[in-house]
RNA sequence: GUGGGUAUAGUUCAGUGGCAGAACGCCAGACUGUGGCUCUGGAUGUCGUGGGUUCGACCCCCACUACCCACCCCA
């Protein structure tokens, strides 16, 4: 097919049975979150390119280098165009719209979840595409309805680790770091440079790199020469000011008393600049390089910097491709069979099997509708190809007598039914 | 942005400087209203795109593009 059109670079469609596959990971999503009482939170996939500069960072590579931007016409020939930009996460756009809403004059505690395309300009590779899908949740509000409590982000947590276990996910890990806050971080961040200093000629060019434009990343280093090094340097949890170490001492404490399984590792940094104490993530080993399959934490000063009042939040992400992905490894998708194959035989028959078909979904039957130009033997074979229970022939002898003969395309029995007993013939229960 | 690999039928892949292949799938038939198994027949390809070498290129050379994998980064 050359010269057709092809899907954009980093996109791709998804077929049937893998979106039965989507599909189960969205219901089992809506129904655990529906328990922990969130709630669904549609915005905008276009938004404007300041919200992510403000937010995610300007220095991030998310925002640097990997969005897809562009100027708007401008409306009136005196006025500049506005810059828009695809999302690249979801975080930015919900305490936009809390903010923009007021939402906080709604009583208590914001409770959001979205689901939705995100989108970034990588190089595609596996588990990472140009479009992918993130399913998420935040919470936010003042402080006075209890957002900064380490009960929210241990709440949430927990409610990650049900629906990993709802969903059958085997062999997942917790990994949890306090990454400190705008009192505590600078501080640190002094102290990591001061002591990069003198190490940082041994190490990989990343890590160089790394020590000028973002420090933090390079405990996030796996080059394994780098490692011990990469040990030696000061730790964040040694520099948490009292709060910060209450609080995520009190994370910890609620999580070992509800069972949730978790590791503290030093070593996690999130590459989102809004992220303040509680840093997150959770892996899973069948996903090759890219191995975490969601990701999130804290971000008590996001409102402020986009211009809203102190509303303190956390929340999360999951790379629903990368959900999908492992849930495929581990068990198979089997698509739902259709209950019935209405097989119309010989002319004037189409209008018959019709109006049967109409009587059995009207009763939830599931029903494929064949076409009287066939001949038997095609529909059967149709029938059983595309997976069919049943097999109902729709034919003269049938239209005249009442009698139907629908034939159990598994066991190959068939039976002569009365019109009005076919719903419970096909589907005995419910 | 960097590195490596790949590109041939709907799919997974063989293949040779001289007629384009297999398996699976798809379509049709094996006497009239009975599928799955079997048998027979059939269709489908600008051999990724553009250039070059050659009497002749799917094959050799160059460029481009796309995809895959890894780095970077992240979900």
């Amino acid at each position: 097919m050359a010269g057709s059109i092809k899907a954009v670079r980093g996109t791709r469609d998804l077929l049937p049975p893998d979106t039965e596959t989507w599909n189960f990971v969205e219901s089992a999503v809506r129904d655990v979150f529906r328990v922990y009482n969130f709630q669904e939170i549609r915005t905008p996939i276009l938004e404007d390119l300041q919200l992510f500069q403000r937010s995610v960072g300007e220095e991030t590579d998310i925002v640097s280098k990997e969005m897809f931007a562009w100027e708007d016409r401008a409306r009136a020939q005196s006025e500049k165009g506005q810059w828009l930009a695809l999302r690249p996460e979801n975080t930015a756009g919900v305490v936009r719209a809390y903010i923009e809403h007021k939402l906080w004059e709604r009583p208590g505690l914001q409770r959001f979840y979205y689901i939705g395309p995100q989108f970034r300009r990588e190089r595609p590779q596996k588990g990472r595409y140009r479009q992918f899908y993130q399913i998420g949740a935040e919470v936010i509000g003042p402080s006075a309805a209890g957002s900064e409590s380490p009960s929210v982000d241990a709440e949430v947590l927990e409610m990650l680790a049900t629906l990993l276990d709802r969903l059958g996910i085997k062999g997942w890990a917790l990994k949890l770091n306090s990454v400190g806050c705008a009192n505590d971080r600078p501080i640190y961040l002094q102290a990591l440079r001061d002591a990069l200093k003198d190490v940082v000629g041994s190490m990989c060019v990343d890590c160089q790199r790394r020590a000028q434009t973002n420090p933090l990343r390079v405990l996030d280093c796996k080059v394994p020469e780098d490692q011990p090094i990469i040990e030696k340097l000061p730790r964040m949890n040694d520099y948490l000011d009292e709060s910060c170490r209450a609080h995520f001492a009190e994370v910890q404490k609620l999580l070992t008393g509800v069972g949730v399984p978790f590791e503290i590792d030093h070593r996690l940094v999130r590459g989102l600049d809004y992220y303040t104490r509680t840093a997150f993530e959770f892996t899973h080993g069948a996903l090759g390089a890219q191995n975490a399959i969601l990701g999130g934490g804290r971000y008590d000063g996001l409102s402020e910097s986009l211009g809203g009042p102190a509303a303190p939040g956390i929340g999360f992400a999951i790379g629903e491709d990368r959900l999908v992905m492992t849930l495929q490894e581990s068990a198979g998708v089997a698509a739902k069979p259709a209950d019935v194959y209405i097989a119309p035989l010989g002319a004037g028959m189409n209008v018959h099997a019709a109006q049967l078909a109409r009587e059995l979904r009207r009763k939830n039957v599931v029903v494929i509708l064949g076409d009287e130009s066939f001949k038997l033997k095609k529909s059967l074979e149709t029938a059983s190809k595309v997976g069919a229970r049943f097999a109902l022939i729709v034919g003269e002898n049938e239209v005249n007598s009442g009698q139907f003969a629908l034939k159990n395309l598994g066991t190959g029995e068939q039976v002569s039914v009365m019109r009005n007993e076919l719903p419970a013939a096909i589907r005995p229960i419910g």
